[in-house]
DNA sequence: GAAATGAATAATGTATTCAAAGTACCCTGA
DNA sequence: TCAGGGTACTTTGAATACATTATTCATTTC
């Protein structure tokens, strides 16, 4: 007798979500899978057991199938019918595309912001940028996570000038596909500062056009980047399946 | 004593989906509440309950919930904790700006289409715009929703061409808004066959830049029918609660 | 009379149960 | 040996049950 026990096929991590406040673990759920999928955990085609998440995070499958249908909506996972769900597979032609269009949108609201950001936003702007930049270049005590913050805000605060439905689908362009998740690849912070003060100089020029297609240019890139480092941590790989009998 | 009866204050209109089939409940649901959203059947801030539509529907409570958070992701009803479901209220601003997202992304398509359509697909858009035409012209006996079907056929078309995650973010930003719920306004079919031809037009020339512009212009100006739609049938009515103590 | 407090009521979020459909396994027979 | 078929086990989707939190409404207090 193998000594199996009574483990499941992929084995969830374990987790307490320490804030077990009530009326949210949908979302608790939602991104826990939503990890799961994005650093590789589980991969694509890869079959997700209701019960084995429920008891992965100590709670009940009603609200894991809350979840799985909204990522099922976001496109990270399929669900089918009497089956279940099982992780989407995402080619890195969809990563780029993805990318690709987030840069449409955030393009608009770049243009945008040219044309109507105020002196404040456009100061809070330059300090942040100035802060990348510094982490960039002299090694500021400067954690991934704190880059990941700095160039979030930047987005944010030119996101701040576009109207409300804007802002929400680039909400949901940025949730649906890695972000967080990857670890920049070297030379990629360098890349992305020298992006981010084309924007900047773009929108403090007040030059719409420039600052759309700064921000475009910038999200391809992002594509790009995304696309090799899940290519790196093995996200396209297991398709192998499509090419054996 | 009134005559009130146990009736509950939003009166859902009672339906019992003709398909029972086990599996996609939640998917009818969706499409129930859309509808009752997007007809204006149930008005902004408008509390949905959930029993109450468990029962106008004949099913339990679980694909109702499922159906509400998927709404709340679309953005069309706002979910609070634990207050439950409410109808979202959506400005004229954010149809139009909706509409100009949609623009901006069916335009890429657009572009693309006029870059890569090959001859049968181009012949198969001259047939649908030639109907949709002639419908305009002299009134043949096509209904409203053969015109609706004519202009879905003449888009789909368009958007085969795109790659895979474009064709599912059109998805998603042609059903959260009212597309197929409105009667057109008189006088916009005319307009929709102008904009219809430009485009195909561009297309067919392969004048990529041309047909996204062209695609951003149609686009623009249904969002202001449909805004304007929404406004005719009191779909923005109830902010008078903000006007008022 | 108005505001505030508290119990009664209702509705939500989550857990649990149940029926139907899917999947795996074993057995038989060619 | 392997295909086919039938049975038992899983797993899903939906319904029901339960605990907790909001809301309502009457009562009390200022």
């Amino acid at each position: 007798m193998e000594p199996k026990g009574d483990e499941r096929e992929p084995r969830y991590p374990q987790r307490t979500p320490a804030s077990r406040r009530r009326g949210v673990l949908g979302e608790e759920v939602v991104d826990y899978v939503r990890e799961l999928i994005l650093t590789g955990t589980i991969r694509s085609g890869e079959k997700i057991d209701q019960q084995a998440v429920s008891e992965a995070l100590g709670v009940s499958r009603s609200p894991i199938r809350e979840a799985l249908v909204v990522l099922g909506r976001e496109g990270l996972v399929e669900l089918t019918p009497r089956r279940g769900a099982a992780v989407a597979d995402l080619s890195p032609e969809d990563i780029v595309d993805h990318y690709a269009l987030f840069g449409v949108v955030a393009g608009r609201a770049a243009a945008l912001a040219a044309e109507t950001i105020d002196e404040e936003g456009l100061a809070e702007l330059r300090k942040v940028h100035a802060r990348f930049l510094d982490a960039g270049s002299d090694g500021a005590a400067l954690g991934p996570e704190d880059l990941q913050q700095l160039n979030h805000d930047f987005h944010r605060i030119i996101n701040l000038t576009a109207p409300g439905r804007t802002r929400w689908l680039l909400r949901h362009l940025e949730h649906s596909v890695p972000s967080n998740y990857y670890e920049f690849a070297d030379g990629w912070n360098h890349a992305a500062v020298e992006h981010h003060a084309a924007i900047l100089e773009a929108i403090a020029s007040g030059d719409a056009d420039g600052a759309r297609r700064a921000m475009e240019a910038h999200l391809q890139a992002s594509g790009e980047a995304a696309a090799a480092q899940l290519a790196a941590i093995g996200f396209f790989g297991d398709n192998i399946r499509e090419t054996l009998p």
